[in-house]
DNA sequence: TTATCTATATTCTATTATAGAATATTATAC
DNA sequence: GTATAATATTCTATAATAGAATATAGATAA
């Protein structure tokens, strides 16, 4: 296996946390803040399945249909747990990925949260000082408003993870 | 053709700005802001042209590879004229549909600026409304930084997209 | 001179992401 | 008793992306 994409790991960490198949990973609080379609969840377990980070055993109970029983394999916990306190390199990336992380730490009690975001603080402010041209000499051509917008993201992104930090660090 | 994708209009429009060939096309500045793929570019051609919305020629010069010349249909282009008006629905979509939008209006002069941004400002408004919950009053829970992450996104859009607009009627 | 690199220009294959329909069973609401 | 909601998975088709393969010719460096 190359390399898990941010979705495959947000599929181990759903059973990390105690679901047991496909339609139970679907069902997650974290899909309101990263939609996975269902098809798309059975593909990710299937190839999960191949990469050998998770088994299954099949479960026929009561009368309805039977279905996929999965665990983690030792790789695919130590695999997530080596994806999860690292922060997302790409800005556009917040919302999925770190938040993704951030839930998944806080629901398992991971103890990771506050290095979490102070490295994601870390990486946005190097990127900030990355960003050229200046947020407010513009004379309003397209380069401007482009430049203006990445600006204005990452500064609003930065002053958000410092809230959240201090809520991370008080609760 | 059961509606294009963004990036099939986008191609559209670069198309509308004078590029002739799918390499030129990945030479376009958008590229900078929103980066097609080379093979992408190709496929998007082929499927345009399917549909309809382009024709394309051969041409053999020098000695160079021969190209494929395209040019916008009658369709092409009035499709391509009532997707470049509208706001992006989807906030996460400003970065890549709006901005795209903004740049082709510009690029081929087509005075609709300020009548885009006005339109996506009121969108975002709009979905500020619809955003439960408040900004400011958490206690810290994970609900309460995803919330907050909305708020102070849109907000930051909406500041920047007030600061365009006066770009737009000065400049 | 000869090998390599860059630029032009497109195609192909493989993988990943997403939408949507199809299948099957049982409980519940009307 | 019929409809539909909930449980549970599979299948097909399409769309997006990465990366390699193909082809030509000029520029550059050993």
């Amino acid at each position: 296996m190359k390399g898990l994409s941010d979705q495959e790991f947000v599929v181990l960490g759903i059973i990390m946390d105690g679901a047991t198949h496909g339609y139970e990973i679907c069902q997650s609080e974290l899909n309101h803040i990263w939609h996975i379609p269902i098809s798309q969840t059975y593909a990710l377990l299937k190839r999960l399945e191949q990469g050998k980070m998770v088994t299954f055993r099949l479960a026929r109970q009561g009368h309805r249909p039977q279905k996929k029983v999965y665990a983690l394999t030792d790789e695919g916990r130590r695999t997530f747990l080596a994806w999860v306190g690292q922060p997302a390199e790409k800005i556009r990336d917040i919302r999925t990925e770190f938040l993704s992380k951030l839930f998944l730490i806080r629901k398992l009690r991971l103890d990771m949260g506050g290095s979490l975001i102070a490295a994601q603080i870390k990486i946005c402010k190097e990127r900030k000082k990355r960003i050229n041209g200046n947020a407010t000499a513009g004379t309003g051509t397209f380069e401007d408003m482009v430049s203006l917008y990445r600006h204005t993201m990452i500064d609003a992104t930065i002053r958000w993870l410092e809230r959240c930090l201090v809520y991370e660090r008080e609760g």
